[in-house]
DNA sequence: CAGAATGGTTGATCTGGATCAAAAAACGCT
DNA sequence: AGCGTTTTTTGATCCAGATCAACCATTCTG
C-alpha cells in the first residue's frame, strides 16, 4: 500500500484518531484495487468481507426487489462505506457498482471489528459515523414521505448549491441516476426541471443554473432537519 | 429509580454488558416519568438533552414539514430511542410523543456520552444498536422505494404474523398511524385491505386472519434484506 | 345515556407521476 | 469523422393513490 494512499485513509475522520499501531496493523491487511466503470462491487445479501473506502472514482449504491431498482446512495472520495454491515457482520442490505474508473481500498471487516474491540478511539469514530449514516437516512426518508418529487428536486438543487458554493455548477451524475436517487423516472425528472424553470432555474446539458435562488427557495422550503448537511 | 426498573433497563443490549459502577453512574443521574397519552416528548430541532428509555406504554416516532406529518417509527418497552441524537450532540431529527399511558426513563445525554468515553463494552453495544438502528432505516426506505402501497401492506402483515407466530392477530396500532408509517392514506389503506382479500386476509376491526399466507406471501415476495428483523 | 368527538369506511373525482412510444441529443468506439 | 448505442426529451395515455365529501361505527364524556 503505496504512502499516498495510506496518507489518504488516515485524514478521514474513521481513522484519524486511532492509535498508530492500530492503523498500521489495519492497513497491512488492506489492499488497493483499480475497478473499471460499471463493475458490480458486491451484492446484497452477500457477507461483508471488506470494509470499502473510495480513493478515486465513485461508487452507486443500489437495490433491488422484484426485478425493480433503485440507487439508494452515491459514495465519492474519501470515504467509507458499507460500516453496518461491516461490525454488524452481517449481510449487505445494498449492492454496489463503480459509476466510473474507481481505485478502492479494502479493509478485512475481520480486522476492521478486532482493531475497534482494542481501540476506543477508533470505536468513537465508528460510533460517529454510524449515527451520522443513521440521520442521513432518516433525512431521506423524510424528503421522500414529506415531499413531492418536485419539491425534492427543488431541495436537491439547493443543496448542491451550497455544496458549490456558487449559483451555477454542473449535475455531478447523469439524470437517470439522479432520478432514480430521488425516487422517480427520467422522464419525470425531465418534465420536473421544465416546471422549475418558471422558479428560474436553467438546464443546459449537465449544467444548472438557479437565476433566483431566494424564488426556487421559497418554494422549496429547505429545511436543515432534512437537508442539512452537518446537522 | 426503583430496583424493577433499574433491572428492566439492565436487560437491554445496549446496558447489558457495560460495566456496573458506570452501570450505576448512569442510573443515579436517571429519572423516571410517567406520562398520559398523546404527549409530546420531544420536539424535531429541539437538543437531545436526554435519552429516552420507553418501559410502558408506547411512543410514536414522528416528523413534519411544510404542514405536512409522517410517522417513521413506533417505540415499544423495552427500548431505547433518539441514541444517534445523543451520541452526536446534534439536534433531533424526529418528534416524539406517546400513544398511551407510558413510563418512560430520561438518562442524560451528558453521561451518555462521559460514559461512552470510558467504558468499551457500552462503546461497542452503542455500536451495535446504531448499526441495527442504521440498517432499520436503510430497510424501511427499501420498502418505501422499491414497492407499491399494496406490496408494502402486505409485506407488513407478514412481518407481523412473523413476530406472532400465528396467522391471527390484532393491528398493535390504529389504522391511521398504520396508513401513515406505510406511506399512505387511512382512505387507501381501507381500500388496501379489501384489495387483500383477494389473497384471503380478513380484517374484522382491528383483528387480521391471514386465510392463507402462502397465497399472500406470493403476492408479496418478502425478502429478508427488507423485511427480515435480525439481519 | 345522550351527544360529541374521533376513527374508519365508502364513493366520486382529481392529479401526480408512471408507462409507452418515438424522436432528438449525447456519447462512445472503431 | 461516422456509426451504433445510450441517454434525454417530448408527447400521449394510463393508473395508483390523493383528495373531497358523506356516512357509519366507536369511544369518550358530561
Amino acid at each position: 500500500m503505496s504512502e499516498s494512499y495510506r496518507d489518504d485513509l488516515r485524514s478521514l475522520d474513521l481513522f484519524r484518531n486511532m492509535q498508530r499501531a492500530n492503523f498500521d496493523s489495519l492497513m497491512r491487511a488492506a489492499y488497493v484495487q483499480n475497478f473499471p466503470p460499471r463493475i458490480d462491487l458486491i451484492h446484497e445479501g452477500d457477507t461483508p468481507d471488506f470494509l470499502h473506502v473510495v480513493l478515486t472514482g465513485s461508487v452507486d449504491l443500489f437495490s433491488t426487489w422484484n426485478g425493480r431498482e433503485t440507487s439508494m446512495a452515491t459514495v465519492r472520495p474519501v470515504s467509507t462505506f458499507i460500516l453496518a454491515a461491516s461490525v454488524k457482520d452481517a449481510p449487505y442490505l445494498m449492492s454496489a457498482r463503480t459509476l466510473e474508473k474507481s481505485r478502492i481500498v479494502l479493509l478485512p471487516s475481520e480486522d476492521v471489528r478486532a482493531i475497534f474491540d482494542i481501540d476506543h478511539d477508533f470505536a468513537r469514530a465508528i460510533v460517529t459515523e454510524l449515527a451520522q449514516c443513521y440521520r442521513a437516512v432518516v433525512k431521506n426518508t423524510k424528503d421522500l414521505k414529506l415531499r413531492s418529487s418536485l419539491e425534492r428536486l427543488a431541495n436537491y438543487l439547493l443543496r448542491e448549491r451550497g455544496r458549490e458554493g456558487a449559483d451555477a455548477f454542473t449535475l455531478r451524475m447523469e439524470k437517470r441516476r439522479l432520478a432514480s436517487s430521488l425516487g422517480m423516472t427520467p422522464e419525470n425528472l425531465s418534465r420536473a426541471f421544465k416546471a422549475l424553470e418558471a422558479y428560474g432555474v436553467q438546464v443546459t446539458g449537465t449544467r444548472i443554473t438557479l437565476m433566483d435562488p431566494e424564488d426556487l427557495s421559497g418554494f422549496a422550503k429547505p429545511s436543515p432537519l432534512i437537508d442539512g448537511r452537518n446537522t
